[in-house]
RNA sequence: GCGGACGUGGUGGAACCGGUAGACACACAGGACUUAAAAUCCUGAGACGGCGACGUCGUGAGGGUUCGAGUCCCUCCGUCCGCACCA
C-alpha cells in the first residue's frame, strides 16, 4: 500500500463528482436561504471569451482566483466565487462566416467544451449561478439599464446620447471596422482602403465622469496595481488651463467663425505667441476649403496620414496659410498668422492653439519651418535675460517671464493665474479644465451583440423600447452571404409599430460594444435570476467585488469602463456605490519557448523532442527527424505554435499538476515560463505529498487524544508546522502563491525528516504536521488533498474543514540565532536566548573567537545590539 | 518623446520595518538502492584563492546617507509594458 503511485487524473475525477453531488461550492441564495451570519467574501476572475477552448491564461487567471476563494471559505468566509461567459463578439460572427455555422450555435458549442475543461480543473466555482451574455435573460436587463442611462440625466445631460462621428468604413465590406481590424490604413480581410465616414452613433456620457473616475483613483491605489492607476490617470488626461478666444481679421467670414476659440495650458506665455493652427477638420478651415481646392487638398492630405499612427508620430509638421490673421489680445498691432496645420487634432481642446515656439516643441519645429519669430518669454533660473537665446529646443522648464510687459518677473504659476483672470475680466476667455478622455462609443453595426432597445419614428423621433416590450431579441434566421449588418438587411425584424403613434417605424440596428456586456456581469452574479438587473438584498451583501483577478491587458479599458457603468448604475438606482471592485490584481501571461523547423515552419511543443541541457539542448522534429531550432520564450499564441494544451497537462498528471506549477516559482504578477521540466516537477511533488502522508498514516500517530508532553524532536516539527500554516495563510492573502508553496516544502522536509526519529510525543506531532499538510495544501491541491485527507482516516471533505488555528506559542522559538558583525562585516553567529538582553548579547558577542580575532587588538569604540537580530562591532 | 514596472547564482525566484543575501524549486554533480535502468532517497554547490580552518569579492554600473544598504536618496545603463503631435 506505500508504495501505490497517486493515480491523479483517476482520482481528481472521483473528488469532483463528489464536490458536484454535494453541493460543496454553491453558494446559498441569501435573499432566503442563508443564516449562517458568516462574513462574505466575494471572489472574481474575468470571466472568459467562449473562443473555442481552454488556453494556459485561462488555467491561470482560475488557478489564481480559485485558490484564494478555497483559502477564504476554510477561513470562515461565505464565499461567492461564480463564472460566466462574455458570449457576444466577433469571432462568432466571423466563424458564421467562414464555417457556415449560427453564431448562437458556434458560442454554445463553445461553452460546453470550455465548461467542461473548467470543472477539469477542479474549480470551487458555483455553477448554478453561470449565465453567457448572450442569453436574452441577460441581456433584456442591460437593455434596461441602457434605458434607464437614456432618461438619466448627468449635469444636465443624458448618460447614453447619439451624435456623429468618424467610422472606419470598409467600402467593399460595406462594414463599420473596429480600429484593430484597419491594418495599415486597410480592412483586414477585404485589403480595401479604409474611408472615415461619419456615422450617427451612440455614445455613454463617460466624460461626465472624468473628474471622478481620476479623483476616486487616489483611494483605489493602495489595493490597485500602480501601473493600472496611472495608466488610467493618462487614459483620463486631466490638463487645466484656459480657453481663449481671438479676433480675426482679413476675410469676410459667417458670424460664428469671426472669433476663433484656443485651449491653452500655457496663457502665461501669451506674449510669445507668433502664430495660430487649427486643426484640419475645423470648421473654420471646412469653411475655407469651400471655396480653395488648393486647402481641401492639403486637408485631404492631412486626413490619409491620420490612418497609422506610427506615421503620424513621426511625419512632418506641415501647414497652410490661409492669409486670415488673428488679433492678440492684448497687443492690438500684433497680427498672428492662423495657418491649417497638420499636428492639430479636432478632438482634443477646440482643435485651434496660438503658436508659442520658445516653449513648446512642436510649435518652434513649425515656427522654423515657417520662419516665424521665437521669442522667449520665460527666463530660465540662473539665464541672462540679454543673452538667453532658443535654439532647436524648446524651454518648457520653470523660470520667470520676462518680455511679457505686466507678467514680467513673475513664476509661470503667477502669470498663469494673473492671465486667467485677466481673460475672464475682459470677457475673452475663461479657466478650463481638458480631458484627453472621450465618451465612449457604444454602437456596433454588427449582429451578434446586445440589440440597442430603441425604435426610430418618423414622427416621434427617437422612441425608447417600452420596458415591458423588452427584451429586444436578435433574430435566429439571419444569413451571412453578404457584407453588413444581417440585423440592417433583415426582412422583417427592423420593422415595427411605433410605441408611441403607432405609426410605421424602425429598430434601431446597432448593438452594443460588448464591453457593455462585461461592465456590470460582476453585479448580476450576486442574483443571476432576479428580475430586476441587480436584487437589492443580494447586492447590498455579495457587492462590491472583494478581489478581481485578470490580464494586465485590461488595465484601461475594460475596468475604466465598469467603474464607469457602477457610477451610471449608482445614478440610476440600481447599485448604492461607485467602485466595483475592491482589490485589483493584474496577472503575469503564460510564456512557451517557439520551435521553427529548417524551411521557417513553426512547430508545436508535442511535434518536437529535446535533448541536452544548456547550451547543448537540441531539438528534432518527431514526424521528420530533423534538427529544430529553438527561438525565443514568447507568450504563448497559436500563430506562434508555442501552446500547451490544458486538457494534455490534465489528463497526463492531473490538475493538481497543472495547478501546483502554476502557483509555484513563478509570482502571479509576473510571466510565467512553462516547461516541460517544470511540470514534471510539479508532478513529483505532488507524489511526495502522497508518500509522505501515507508515511505519517503509517506512523499510526493519533491526535484525538489529549497533547503528550512533547521532546525536543515533537517541539521542532509542531513549530515548523505551525509556522507553515501561518505563512501559508499570511502569502495566499498576499498573492504571494510562490512562497507560501516554498514554506509547505520546507514542512514536507521537516516531515520526513522526523519521519526515522522517535522522541516523545513524536508520533502524536507527525499527525497533527500531516493534517496542517493536508491543510496547507487544500487551496492549491484539492484533489490530492481530498484523497490525503481520506487516506488520514476522514469521512469528511477537506473543503469543508476550517483552516486550523495555530498555536501562537509555537510561531516564536525560545533561542535565536543572531549574526554577529566587526565593522558591519558578519564574522560569526550566535544561538542566544529570544529574552537576552542587550548587555548579555554583547558579552556574548565580544567573547567570540571570531570577533576577537576580527578586532585584531583593537580599542571597541561601540557596540550596536538589535536584540533577536544583530550585533555590530564598531572599531 | 512622455509615463510606469523591473534588473539578485547556470535557471525561476526568496529576503517582514534597513539587520546572517541566495529560502524553496529547476537544472547539474556525487553517492545509496538495483544485474541494469526508471522511480525514490541522501549529499554538494554564488564566484575567486587555499589541502584546510579560513580569507577576499558579490544583488545592472557609479556615487551618497548609515554602526550596517538587495532594501533609502542621486546619476547613468539595460529589459519589458502603456500612451503617443493632447496644446
Amino acid at each position: 500500500m506505500a508504495t501505490e503511485r497517486y493515480d491523479a487524473p483517476a482520482r481528481e475525477k472521483h473528488w469532483q463528482q463528489v464536490w458536484n453531488e454535494k453541493g460543496t461550492f454553491r453558494t446559498k441564495d441569501i435573499r432566503t436561504k442563508d443564516k449562517s451570519g458568516k462574513p462574505k467574501r466575494y471572489q472574481l476572475e474575468m470571466f472568459p471569451y467562449p473562443s473555442g477552448r481552454v488556453h494556459m491564461g485561462h488555467v491561470r487567471n482560475y488557478t489564481l482566483g480559485d485558490v484564494m476563494a478555497r483559502y477564504m471559505r476554510a477561513k470562515g468566509f461565505n464565499v461567492l466565487h461564480p463564472m460566466g461567459w462574455d458570449a457576444f463578439g466577433l469571432p462568432a460572427e466571423n466563424a458564421a462566416i467562414e464555417r457556415k455555422v449560427h453564431p448562437r450555435k458556434w458560442t454554445y458549442e463553445n461553452i460546453d467544451t470550455m465548461r467542461s475543461q473548467l470543472k477539469a480543473m477542479g474549480l470551487s466555482i458555483d455553477w448554478e449561478r453561470e449565465f453567457a451574455t448572450c442569453d436574452p435573460a441577460y441581456y433584456v436587463h442591460q437593455q434596461r439599464l441602457f434605458l434607464d442611462f437614456l432618461k438619466k440625466k448627468v449635469d444636465g445631460e443624458p448618460l447614453a446620447y447619439r451624435k456623429t462621428a468618424k467610422v472606419n468604413w470598409d467600402p467593399v465590406e460595406n462594414t463599420v471596422l473596429a480600429n484593430e481590424q484597419v491594418i495599415d490604413g486597410r480592412g483586414w480581410r477585404s485589403g480595401a482602403v479604409v474611408e472615415q465616414r461619419d456615422l450617427t452613433q451612440w455614445f455613454f456620457r463617460i466624460t461626465a465622469y472624468a473628474e471622478d473616475l481620476l479623483q476616486a483613483l487616489d483611494k483605489l491605489q493602495p489595493t490597485w496595481p500602480d501601473f493600472v492607476c496611472t495608466q488610467q490617470r493618462n487614459w483620463i488626461g486631466k490638463s487645466t488651463g484656459a480657453n481663449m478666444r481671438f479676433a480675426l481679421e482679413g476675410r469676410k467670414l459667417p458670424k460664428k467663425l469671426q472669433a476663433l476659440e484656443v485651449f491653452t495650458t500655457r496663457h502665461d506665455t501669451i506674449f510669445g505667441a507668433s502664430f495660430m493652427a487649427i486643426s484640419a477638420e475645423h470648421p473654420l478651415a471646412a469653411h475655407l476649403a469651400q471655396k480653395n481646392e488648393e486647402l481641401a487638398a492639403f486637408i485631404v492630405e492631412c486626413r490619409k496620414i491620420g490612418t497609422t499612427e506610427e506615421a503620424l508620430a513621426k511625419a512632418e509638421k506641415k501647414g497652410w496659410d490661409t492669409g486670415i490673421v488673428a488679433v492678440h489680445p492684448f497687443r492690438p498691432d500684433v497680427k498672428l498668422p492662423v495657418y491649417v496645420a497638420n499636428f492639430i487634432v479636432m478632438g482634443y481642446g477646440t482643435g485651434a492653439i496660438f503658436g508659442c515656439p520658445a516653449h513648446d516643441q512642436r510649435d518652434l519645429d513649425f515656427a522654423r519651418k515657417y520662419g516665424r519669430p521665437v521669442v522667449p518669454v520665460v527666463l530660465p533660473p540662473g539665464a541672462d535675460a540679454a543673452t538667453f537665446n532658443i535654439g532647436s529646443e524648446a524651454y518648457v522648464g520653470e523660470g520667470t517671464l520676462i518680455n511679457s510687459e505686466f507678467l514680467d518677473g513673475l513664476m509661470i504659476e503667477a502669470a498663469k493665474d494673473k492671465m486667467a483672470s485677466l481673460l475672464e475680466d475682459r470677457g475673452i476667455g475663461e479657466r478650463k479644465v481638458n480631458y484627453r478622455m472621450r465618451d465612449w462609443l457604444l454602437s456596433r453595426q454588427r449582429y451578434w451583440g446586445c440589440p440597442i432597445p430603441v425604435i426610430h419614428c418618423g414622427t416621434d423621433g427617437i422612441v425608447p423600447v417600452p420596458v415591458e416590450d423588452l427584451p429586444v431579441k436578435l433574430p435566429d434566421d439571419v444569413t451571412f452571404d453578404r457584407p453588413g449588418n444581417p440585423l440592417d438587411y433583415h426582412p422583417a425584424w427592423k420593422h415595427v409599430t411605433c410605441p408611441k403613434c403607432g405609426g410605421a417605424a424602425v429598430r434601431e440596428t446597432d448593438t452594443m460594444d460588448t464591453f457593455v456586456d462585461s461592465s456590470w456581469y460582476q453585479f448580476r452574479f450576486t442574483a443571476p435570476n432576479a428580475p430586476t438587473p441587480t436584487d437589492k438584498k443580494a447586492l447590498k451583501y455579495w457587492a462590491p467585488v472583494d478581489q478581481y483577478i485578470g490580464g494586465k491587458e485590461h488595465a484601461v479599458l475594460h475596468l475604466l469602463y465598469a467603474r464607469f457603468f457602477t457610477r451610471g448604475m449608482k445614478a440610476t438606482k440600481h447599485v448604492t456605490f461607485d467602485e466595483p471592485f475592491t482589490s485589483m490584481f493584474t496577472q503575469g501571461i503564460v510564456v512557451h519557448e517557439t520551435y521553427r523547423s529548417e524551411n521557417g515552419d513553426w512547430l508545436t511543443p508535442a511535434e518536437i523532442t529535446i535533448e541536452g541541457d544548456g547550451i547543448n539542448r537540441k531539438a528534432t522534429s518527431i514526424t521528420t527527424g530533423r534538427p529544430v531550432e529553438i527561438g525565443a520564450i514568447e507568450k504563448m499564441s497559436k500563430s506562434r505554435k508555442n501552446v500547451v494544451d490544458p486538457d494534455d497537462i490534465i489528463a497526463s498528471y492531473g490538475a493538481d499538476t497543472a495547478r501546483l506549477f502554476i502557483v509555484s516559482d513563478s509570482p502571479p504578477d509576473r510571466d510565467i515560463i512553462w516547461t516541460d521540466g517544470g511540470v514534471a516537477g510539479a508532478s513529483r511533488q505532488v507524489q511526495r505529498i502522497w508518500r509522505i502522508i501515507d508515511q505519517v498514516v503509517e506512523r499510526n500517530g493519533k491526535r484525538n487524544s489529549k497533547s503528550p508532553s512533547f521532546g525536543p524532536e515533537a517541539l521542532a516539527l509542531r513549530r515548523a508546522a505551525h509556522k507553515t500554516l501561518n505563512g501559508v495563510g499570511q502569502n495566499i492573502e498576499a498573492l504571494r502563491y510562490n512562497v507560501a508553496v516554498a514554506q509547505i516544502y520546507e514542512l514536507t522536509h521537516a516531515l520526513s525528516g522526523a519521519m526515522d526519529k522517535s522522541g516523545e510525543g513524536l508520533d502524536w506531532a507527525i499527525r497533527e504536521a500531516g493534517e496542517f499538510l493536508v491543510q496547507a495544501i487544500g487551496p492549491m491541491m484539492p484533489h490530492l488533498a481530498e484523497e490525503c485527507w481520506a487516506r488520514l482516516g476522514y469521512n469528511t471533505l477537506l473543503a469543508e474543514q476550517p483552516w486550523p488555528a495555530v498555536e501562537p506559542g509555537l510561531l516564536v522559538d525560545d533561542t535565536v540565532t543572531i549574526a554577529v558583525q566587526v565593522n558591519g562585516k558578519r564574522r560569526d553567529e550566535m544561538t542566544v536566548a529570544r529574552s537576552a538582553g542587550s548587555g548579555e548579547i554583547e558579552t556574548a558577542a565580544l567573547r567570540l573567537e571570531a570577533v576577537v580575532r576580527a578586532l585584531e587588538g583593537r580599542p571597541v569604540k561601540k557596540v550596536i545590539v538589535v536584540p533577536q537580530r544583530i550585533v555590530n562591532v564598531v572599531v
